[in-house]
DNA sequence: TTGGTTGGTTCATTATTCAAACCGCTTGTT
DNA sequence: AACAAGCGGTTTGAATAATGAACCAACCAA
C-alpha cells in the first residue's frame, strides 16, 4: 500500500458518529505507527484536507474537501442532478432512498433523502462505502455489470454482515441473473439485520451501470404490497436518474411502468 | 515536498474552466517525472479522489470527494449555514458575494453567489486558492489576526497580480491598520485589474478571524456612493455571518449599521 | 511519586522516487 | 503505406525520501 492511500484511507475514519479524530484514536484506527501517521495528518492539514481543532487538537475535515466536491459539482454535477430524483422518489414511497456510484469494487453514497414520514427510521451514514454482495444498491448493480467484473466480487471476499447476507458465489450467481431479469435487486437484512431494502441498476452512456437508488425500510413495514408499489416507484426512478446522467438504459432492462411488475421473492 | 502533498496538489489544477486532465497534461502541470505522476494518478483514482473517463483516459474529480463533504457538511456546515447570508447579501447589494475560510496562509472559497443583475458579471473560480496580500478577503483577515500571522505573510512572497497589487510591507502594514480601524477593506485592480471588491472578516470562538465575507464588481460600476452601501451591508453581514458559525466579533470591531459609517478610501 | 494518557520528535533502516528508455496505440502528414 | 508525433502506461537501477522503535514533554488521576 503507498503512501497516498495510507493517508487517504484515514479521511474514511470520519463519519457523523464520528466527526472528530485524535492522533491516538487514529493510530489504534489504523494500527500504524504513530510518527507515520502524525506525519501524515500534518500533510493532509496543510492541504486543508483535515483541519485541526485549536482546543483539543483533534483532526477534522477540512475545508479544501469543500472547495473540490464544489468544483466537481460545477463541472459534473451528479449530485445535484440525482438530488431532485431521490427527495421526488423518497416522497412518492414514503421511505428512505439513496443514490451511490460505482467506485471500484464499493459504491459511495452520492445523495440520499429520508420523508420521515414514520416513527422508525431507517439510519443511513453517508461515510460508509457500501459492498457490493450485501447490499441491494450493489445487486442490482452487479446484475448489470459485465461478466468479468461481476465474477472478480463473487470470486473475492464476501464478508457476512449478518446471519442472512448471502456469501456464497453460486447462490448469489442465481440472484443476480434474477435480478437481471426482474431489473429490481431485493434484500431483507443482509447488511442491516432489521432492514429491508430494494436497489435499481443506474446507467451511463454506452449503457454502462454507474450506480444505484435504494429504498429501505425497517422489515417490520415490509408487506408484499408494499415492497411491490416500492419496486414500481424505483424501477421508474431508475429510467429517469439515467436520463437525467445522460446515460442509456441497456435494451434488455424490464420497462416501467407499464409493464407487468412481478414480484420478486429474495 | 512530502509525497501525500504532491498527490494532494494535484487535485487542485482542476478547476471550472479545466474539469479534466489527462497523464500528460499533469506531467506538463507538475513539472514531475511521468511514472511518478501516473502512480499518484492511479492511487487517487484507487481512492476515488479521481475518476478516469473510460474512453478518454483522462482524470477527473472523483465521486469520494463528495462523500467526504457531505461528511463534513453533516457534521460542521458551514457552507450551508453561510449559504444564506451570502446569498441574502449578493441579493441586497447587487453583486457577486463569496465566504470564503483561512486555510494555512490563503483563503479557500466556500460558497459564492451573483444576483446577475448586470451585463458584466465579475468571473469567480470557486477551484482558485485566494491569496492575502492580494484579495479585498484576504486583507480583511489580516487586518483582524494575530500579530505574528500577520508578520509571517507580510514578510513572505508577495506576488504582484497586476500593477496595482501592494506588495511593500510598510505600505501593507499601514493599509491593514487602517482596514482594521474601519473594519471593511477595499481593492480595485490588485488581483484582477477589472475588478474593484471590499471584504469583511468573519470570526471564530474566541473572536479569531476564521474566514472573509467579500463582495467584488466591475471597476466600472464602483462609484463612491455604490461602494459605501455595499461596505454597509458587509459590516451586516460579517455579524451575521459569525454569530450563525457560533462565533464572536471582537469587541473593536465598528459596529453596524446603526454605527456611523465612513467611507474608506484605499 | 507511579502509571496511563495525550500530542509530538529523532535517527538508522527501508521503501519510494527519479530519469531515461521502451511499448502499444491513435492521429495527422507525407 | 510509411512516418512522426502525440497519447497512456511500464520498466530499470541509482538517488532520495518515508518509515518505525524509541524518546520527550505535558497533562490527569491515584
Amino acid at each position: 500500500m503507498g503512501t497516498i492511500t495510507k493517508a487517504l484511507e484515514m479521511l474514511n475514519f470520519f463519519s457523523d458518529s464520528r466527526p472528530q479524530i485524535g492522533l491516538s484514536d487514529f493510530v489504534r484506527l489504523t494500527g500504524r505507527d504513530k510518527a507515520t501517521v502524525h506525519r501524515h495528518l500534518v500533510e493532509l492539514e496543510q492541504n486543508g484536507f483535515l483541519e485541526q481543532h485549536p482546543g483539543t487538537r483533534a483532526y477534522r475535515l477540512g475545508p479544501a474537501i469543500l472547495r473540490l466536491s464544489a468544483v466537481r459539482e460545477a463541472t459534473y454535477p451528479v449530485r445535484s442532478i440525482l438530488r431532485p430524483v431521490v427527495t421526488e422518489l423518497a416522497e412518492e414511497v414514503g421511505e428512505l432512498v439513496h443514490a451511490s456510484v460505482l467506485q471500484g469494487y464499493r459504491l459511495s453514497p452520492v445523495f440520499h433523502h429520508d420523508p420521515m414520514l414514520h416513527g422508525t427510521q431507517v439510519h443511513f451514514d453517508q461515510a460508509e462505502m457500501l459492498p457490493l454482495h450485501a447490499t441491494s444498491s450493489g445487486l442490482a448493480v452487479l446484475a448489470y455489470a459485465p461478466e468479468p467484473f461481476r465474477r472478480s466480487i463473487l470470486g473475492g471476499d464476501l464478508v457476512a454482515y449478518t446471519e442472512r447476507t448471502v456469501t456464497d458465489p453460486a447462490t448469489l450467481h442465481v440472484l443476480l441473473d434474477e435480478i437481471h431479469a426482474g431489473g429490481v435487486s431485493r434484500l431483507s437484512g443482509a447488511y442491516d439485520g432489521e432492514v429491508t431494502s430494494q436497489g435499481v441498476p443506474v446507467f451511463g452512456p454506452g449503457g454502462s451501470v454507474t450506480g444505484a437508488l435504494s429504498a429501505a425500510l425497517p422489515s417490520v413495514r415490509a408487506t408484499p404490497g408494499t415492497l411491490d408499489r416500492i419496486a414500481a416507484a424505483l424501477r421508474a426512478g431508475a429510467v429517469r436518474a439515467t436520463r437525467v446522467l445522460g446515460g442509456e438504459m441497456p435494451a434488455r432492462y424490464p420497462l416501467p411502468p407499464q409493464t407487468t411488475l412481478e414480484a420478486r421473492e429474495v
